[in-house]
RNA sequence: GGGCGGUUAGCUCAGUGGUAGAGCGGCUGGUUUACACCCAGUAGGUCGGAGGUUCGAACCCUUCACCGCCCA
């Protein structure tokens, strides 16, 4: 199933592939899925359970994994078929999946080639065991949450001075019959007495040496620590700098198993817990309990705590590290956004060896064969202490084959697989063949959210360094990909992450309906800023849909009014001054999209876009040239529609990488290309360099000043929008009268008349603008209220006029600040000192 | 404890040194021959606090507070 992150990412990789496709590039997008391990076996044995009441072990291996091929078969195209429905141009040729036969047989040769470089190593160490779902995990894998327990202070009594007790401060009691020391911190006054005694173990009562060790932290509780070597990271630790044994006490699915305390023994980790607290209290052996917050290792896969546990598993020393952090510091490989260079360089800094196998069925397994007769379960053979890290690889060497097929008959395939991640790493190249990865490998961009930068980008990474599938043993041939672009996380309006267990992520197939893809995809790059998460809120998919619609209209418009010209051409000379604006916009929406797309930020592009479409095309420069299009003037009326059809043209392939249909679909409707729009080239820059462009876009601006001024006039005065009415312009622009029917449209005027020396009534409104004054015809109703609006305007220009003035008349300023802001302020106080004359003027005729 | 982000209008967020912005929401008016999924107008902000650098700071530096994420 699609989720939102998906939906952003997959238009994200759509939006580049298009934009490159366009630009004339080759363009290799490959598809495909992976076989999610853990997740999907969990799901296929939760379906047995409830509707056939089995287990995975109830079926044989193979009889399990058929029904988890169906399940893939069933459900591995929904994802597919979604992208497809969100428009997405993969290659569909090309779909891989990490189980397909020749990628199987790459992630064993790559086990085996990694063994033989003694690299990949089996051994007897401290894993994150999942109980729920009985599989090792990696450390990746294991999210700490902060959680509220209860620290337990449980007495042991000195063995050597009955009624003497060491308090020891614990969170989890149900462990204590697998302590097999006390230890305080060798420098702690208080307990260097006892050091070298024993103490008695309160639950399966045992006498335990009190030893002295250096990781103690004295402040913590008591400080005295229980050391439970099975079940704690750091008491192993311990246990192996004193030699202490390994006491396993709980089973694989976190039930006790201890049947020297009958009262605990099959108790679940956490029920056992209370029954042990109750058991310690009837011994007066609890002397208190206080509330704790401490951190918890929960499985990201099964949200359960995670059992720190003693297990042989599979692990990988990772080559390359060093490297790795090279590539990206010298950015051969460039991160957007560049901090997550610091998250990534953390992390391999301080990596530690990768527990890749898995004790689950669904997946790659692992090329490890042994001899028959000894019978091997990986990980979920407990107690069995067998040495340290470093022994470990010696105590098993002998007894195993690494290598693709299998040696023999009396051999025997280890049951576990790799964890999934471990056939991943390998995606940017094994799924080329020769000839494709030649041209195509490096890649130039993986886009990807950032919670998988470990899992994923560092491995790939790391895996292209070792490998080397490039063209030569240059890193910057073998690198994965050039850059790599995080998306954020989307999270829902209350700031929570979307996840399937809250119920809180949209369908994108309901939005699809609702908004349509590319409103889904419109809307959600708008919202979508580099390097920040979203909130998510339908409202803006279905501003999506909108500008959609606003789009399908003013084609519409386009198209009511004869056919399009896919080549207009444009005389300079005979461009209305609105139409130059709209070119010159167009221009600079050119530049802006060319530099947002170098800098990934695509909801700059999309912002552009929608702001340059509704604002400058449609609001002020299709109502403007409505003036020509419905004048007799043929000539007008043509040049006008030649540079909606360049607009339109222009605009559609802008948008296109954006909302892919419906600008296919108006590239076809109104005959901009006789292809599809997927192939044409990007617009180029319309050139005006032989247009007296500064003038004539200043005065369009001050004639559009001038029409919001004369808007805002009539609702000043009450009046509503569709009433026409009489204005007067009262000016010294020589080039106005030309544009005053233009002025008058937009105004929804009944008339304007031009008049350089009007002299106005005391009682018409009237409003200062760039261009001179603007009178209605009227006269005001509320005379104080035109007082008052008058009043309120002086005050706001005579504040900006006396700011100008301050910055004007300090040395400093003038002397240091650059010459082209000086000479904007020179301006602005002119302008404004004119304004302000003129309010004063029409505030005086009034009193 | 270490690292990384964030704090700008009621909401969601743009804005990396020179006139504080958008969309939504609010309010007012509108069946103006493309569009009510629309048009026009409008209110609303001491840019988290305090220092500093600078002619000038939302923006750069220091520090504090709060929120989020990652790693121990």
């Amino acid at each position: 199933m699609l989720t939102l992150g998906h939906v952003l990412n997959n238009t994200i990789q759509d939006i580049l592939a298009r934009r490159a496709r366009m630009q004339g590039f080759e363009v290799l997008w490959l598809p495909g899925t992976d076989h999610a391990g853990i997740a999907t076996q969990t799901a296929v044995e939760k379906w047995l359970r409830k509707n056939e009441g089995v287990t995975r072990h109830d079926l044989s291996r193979e009889e399990f994994l058929r029904r988890m091929v169906d399940w893939q078969n069933k459900h591995g195209s929904i994802i597919i078929e979604q992208l497809k429905r969100l428009g997405c141009s993969c290659d569909w040729s090309r779909q891989r999946y990490t189980l397909d036969d020749a990628y199987v047989r790459a992630v064993q040769k790559v086990f085996v080639d990694l063994y033989r470089k003694g690299l990949i190593y089996r051994g007897r160490r401290m894993i994150n065991w999942d109980p729920a779902a009985q599989t090792a995990l990696s450390d990746e894998e294991v999210i700490s949450k902060s959680q509220k327990r209860n620290l337990y202070y449980v007495r042991y009594e000195i063995a050597e001075e009955p009624g003497r007790f060491i308090e020891v401060a614990t969170t989890r009691p149900e462990t204590i019959m697998a302590d097999t020391a006390v230890a305080a911190h060798p420098s702690d006054k208080r307990y260097v007495d006892l050091v070298g005694k024993d103490a008695w173990r309160p639950l399966a009562r045992k006498k335990l040496p009190i030893i002295a060790d250096e990781a103690i932290d004295p402040e913590f509780g008591t400080g005295v620590l229980k050391v439970t070597p099975a079940h704690d990271t750091l008491d192993f630790e311990i246990g192996q700098r004193h030699n202490l044994p390994v006491v396993d006490v709980l089973y694989p699915d976190g039930k006790i198993n201890c049947p020297a305390v009958p009262e605990l023994d099959g108790l679940d980790r956490f029920e056992a817990r209370k029954k042990a607290a109750e058991l310690l209290e009837e011994k007066d052996l609890l002397s208190k309990t206080e509330e704790y917050e401490n951190n918890v290792g929960f499985s990201q896969r099964s949200d359960v705590p995670i059992e720190p546990r003693i297990s042989e598993q599979w692990f990988l020393r990772y080559p390359k590290t060093k490297k790795a952090l090279a590539v990206v510091d010298d950015h051969l490989i460039r991160f957007f956004p560049a901090h997550w260079e610091r998250v990534y360089a953390q992390w391999l800094e301080n990596i530690r060896d990768w527990c890749i196998s898995r004790q689950i069925w669904w997946g790659h397994r692992i090329p490890a064969w042994y001899p028959k007769s000894k019978s091997v379960e990986a990980g979920v053979s407990p107690a069995k202490s067998r040495g340290t890290a470093d022994t470990a690889v010696a105590t098993t060497e002998g007894d195993v084959r690494v290598q693709i097929e299998s040696p023999g008959e009396n051999w025997t395939q280890d049951p576990d697989t790799l964890d999934t991640w471990f056939s991943s790493w390998l995606w940017a190249y094994e799924t080329m063949d020769e000839e494709t990865r030649k041209k195509f490998y490096p890649t130039s961009v993986l886009v990807t959210a950032p919670d998988i930068i470990f899992f994923w980008v560092a491995r790939m990474i790391i895996a292209g360094l070792e490998f080397k599938p490039g063209k030569s043993d240059r890193a910057e041939e073998n690198i994965p990909f050039r850059d790599v672009y995080f998306t954020g996380l989307i999270r829902d309006k209350e700031g929570r992450k979307m996840s399937k267990s809250l119920g809180n992520s949209p369908d994108p197939l309901e939005l699809i309906d609702k908004y349509g893809a590319d409103g889904l995809r419109f809307g959600l790059m708008r919202i979508a800023p580099s390097g920040q998460d979203i909130r998510f809120d339908e409202k803006q998919i279905e501003e999506g849909r909108n500008f959609a619609t606003k789009l399908w209209n003013a084609a519409r418009f386009r198209q009511m009014h004869g056919p399009s010209d896919a080549t207009p051409t444009i005389d300079n000379r005979s461009l209305s001054i609105y139409a130059v604006e709209v070119l010159a916009r167009l221009n600079e929406t050119i530049d802006a999209i060319d530099a947002g797309y170098r800098d990934y930020q695509f909801n700059a592009v999309a912002q552009r876009l929608y702001d340059f479409f509704w604002r400058d095309y449609c609001d002020w420069f299709v109502e403007a040239a409505k003036t020509d299009i419905f004048a007799d003037n043929e000539a007008g009326k043509r040049s006008a529609l030649a540079v909606m059809d360049m607009v339109l043209s222009a605009f559609l392939r802008l948008l296109h990488p954006f909302m892919p249909h419906i600008t296919e679909e108006l590239w076809s409707v109104l005959g901009l290309g006789n292809d599809s729009i997927q192939f044409a080239l990007p617009p180029a820059r319309t050139p005006l360099e032989d247009v007296d462009l500064m003038r004539r876009r200043r005065l369009v601006s001050n004639i559009y000043q001038t029409v919001q001024a004369g808007r805002n006039l009539r609702s000043e005065v009450k009046l509503p929008s569709n009433k026409k009415l009489r204005f007067i312009l009262r000016t010294n622009e020589k080039a106005i009268s030309a544009e005053i029917p233009t002025i008058g449209r937009l105004l929804n005027a009944e008339e304007i008349t031009l008049d350089r020396k009007y002299q106005p009534k005391a009682s018409n409104p009237v409003a200062v603008t760039p261009l001179g004054e603007i009178f209605l015809a009227i006269t005001a109703a509320d005379k104080a209220g035109e007082e008052e609006r008058l009043d309120k305007e002086i005050a706001k220009i005579g504040s900006e006029l006396r700011k100008v003035e301050g910055k004007l008349k300090n040395r400093s300023f003038v002397d240091r600040a650059p010459r082209a802001v000086v000479e904007e302020h020179r301006r602005r106080l002119k302008d404004f000192t004119a304004q302000l004359a003129k309010l004063r003027q029409a505030r005086e005729a009034r009193t």
